[in-house]
DNA sequence: AATGCTCTATAGCCAAGGCTTCATTTTGAG
DNA sequence: CTCAAAATGAAGCCTTGGCTATAGAGCATT
């Protein structure tokens, strides 16, 4: 029984650090489903991103906004939305983490519809070193 | 090729069930906070939920004001915070999870640190269907 | 070229969850 | 028993991310 008091500073840094990773989660959403619609339709227009995201077209005109101010992304009034260089690599980045945590789920034996879902909320917690050991595991079970 | 368009509603999902989950990660964490300070310290402070959750004391005090209206817990002014059975209940069936997801991410080769740090964010993100999975693979190995 | 339909933007509302500042209550030291 | 320090509560502000309603731009079809 290693039951160390917690220290309260410790386990405020969890809290805190599953705060800031909250705060980015949605823009690695949009990102990586602007990317998705320009790959799939040759480009992004507000409505399809917001009916793939589950929102009302207003909330993702005010996401885009944010990406914009955050130069993510790029958009002229009336036109579709585009990444920038740093969105792309981001959305790069965000659709291999995602691929890799549901693999693992299924993995695991986690049913596809299943892992699918819960693989949307996880993968934005997943630190790198974790998706490090999770790309371990997999190669290591073929 | 199995490469099915996919169904916008049904991407939506996906994100309109993770924007759920977050709603109440929130109350789960100062949940079972108050239960870890209630069976370490005989009773849950204010300032002592505050310092752990890392946020400001009136933070906390809204926090447990929600609580309350939820019917999780109950509290009277300038005394300590209780959970009620509702309350104590998911405490305890958060727990477990978190257990749970600790001990796979270490399974899964994760350093326990890194663990502990992603478990805090990814365990609100766990149905019961991995949950009994991730259960399933850790009894299988030992 | 005009007109109407579709798409996008704007305005304004709400709740949640942060924060600081200030008032009030408890409590413990003297 | 008093009174100051510590703990708690109250008020008020900010940002984010939802929403609806409404106005305006763009496009297609006469």
């Amino acid at each position: 029984m290693t039951d160390t008091p917690p220290r309260p500073e410790d386990q405020a840094d969890r809290f805190t650090r599953a705060r800031e990773v909250q705060a980015v989660a949605l823009l690695e959403d949009y990102v990586e489903m602007i990317g998705d619609l320009i790959a799939e339709m040759g480009e992004a227009r507000v409505a399809d991103l917001a009916a793939r995201m589950g929102v009302a077209q207003p909330t993702a005109t005010k996401a885009i906004a944010r990406l914009k101010r955050e130069g993510l992304a790029t958009a002229r009034p009336y036109r579709g939305v585009f990444l920038t260089e740093a969105g792309a690599a981001l959305a790069e980045r965000v659709r291999a983490r995602h691929r890799v945590v549901v693999e693992l789920l299924i993995a695991l034996g986690v049913p596809e519809k299943v892992a699918e879902l819960d693989a949307e909320g996880i993968e934005h917690h997943v630190s790198d070193a974790s998706l490090a050991a999770f790309e371990a595991f997999l190669r290591a079970r073929g």
